[in-house]
DNA sequence: TCACACTGTTAGGATACCTAACAATATCGC
DNA sequence: GCGATATTGTTAGGTATCCTAACAGTGTGA
């Protein structure tokens, strides 16, 4: 493959991500609850209980990093730790924090979703193989 | 269309652009220029100088913002300012900013662009439309 | 049992955003 | 011309998200 053609492929997915992603801070600072505990949130909502390490690991941040998110979702009753052993804890998610995340989710794909409606089921498809590779290349060992 | 196959969507490249921004972010953090500076330099770059308020638009950042950032940029020599009239002004690269960009952009692209070496030219051209449609999700107005 | 590994927190700092309030300059209506 | 208004950028103050370094407590295995 060329090496032009895969590094303008690399650029495009990278500017637009950006962009993408600056929007939907727009979003919400405009109402609710800030990203990054959101997305923890959905974490929790999706895949169940987790340790705090282990949420920090599914969300690629540093321990600390997630000890303060964690402590901010609990100040509003968002999340409940439970002990498992003397130092380490389940984090799950309540019955508030699940509302407030599905609400917080809905608003912020909103925008997503506005712009995608229209499109024929192709276009779909190929927003969803792209993701994968983004995953892909997100989740690789550098 | 269907209301689930456009929220899937929306979901998987949500999820994936935030995957791969905090991935970057590490790259970033391992080597070289922060991702606000690199990006604002490679407006600079390829769409030539602009005036500070034109780059906040194009960045999609408000002002003040844009102003840190440039400060931060003059600072280490990578732009020049160059007075339009006595209150805007045009913000240009220089050739050391220009090279640290093309050197940072490498760095932080080589995540995607090792994933995507493998790819044939029909993956490519997917990931551009994509990239095409997530622009213009985030552009769109709300 | 006791050194070492694991889990999470605190402290301190960087970056990247924002809004509100300003200062200075340009422009337009009269 | 000239004063009201619009435009352009900066300063000040604040928030969110992330980091590393250092630490405290808890489990575990030689």
């Amino acid at each position: 493959m060329s090496q032009d053609r895969v590094e303008h492929a690399a650029e495009a997915i990278h500017g637009a991500a950006i962009r993408l992603l600056r929007s939907l801070r727009q979003v919400d600072n405009a109402s609710g609850i800030p990203g990054a505990q959101l997305s923890a949130l959905s974490v929790l909502v999706y895949a169940g209980p987790k340790t705090l390490g282990a949420l920090a690991e599914a969300e690629q941040v540093k321990p600390p990093t997630m000890s303060q998110t964690v402590a901010q979702l609990e100040a509003q009753g968002l999340v409940t730790r439970r002990p498992l052993d003397r130092r380490s804890m389940l984090i799950a998610v309540t019955e508030k924090g699940r509302k407030l995340m599905e609400a917080g989710s809905r608003r912020r794909l909103a925008l997503l979703t506005d712009a995608l409606e229209g499109l024929p089921a192709s276009k779909l498809a190929v927003l969803e193989e792209a993701a994968l590779i983004m995953s892909a290349a997100a989740t690789r060992k550098p």
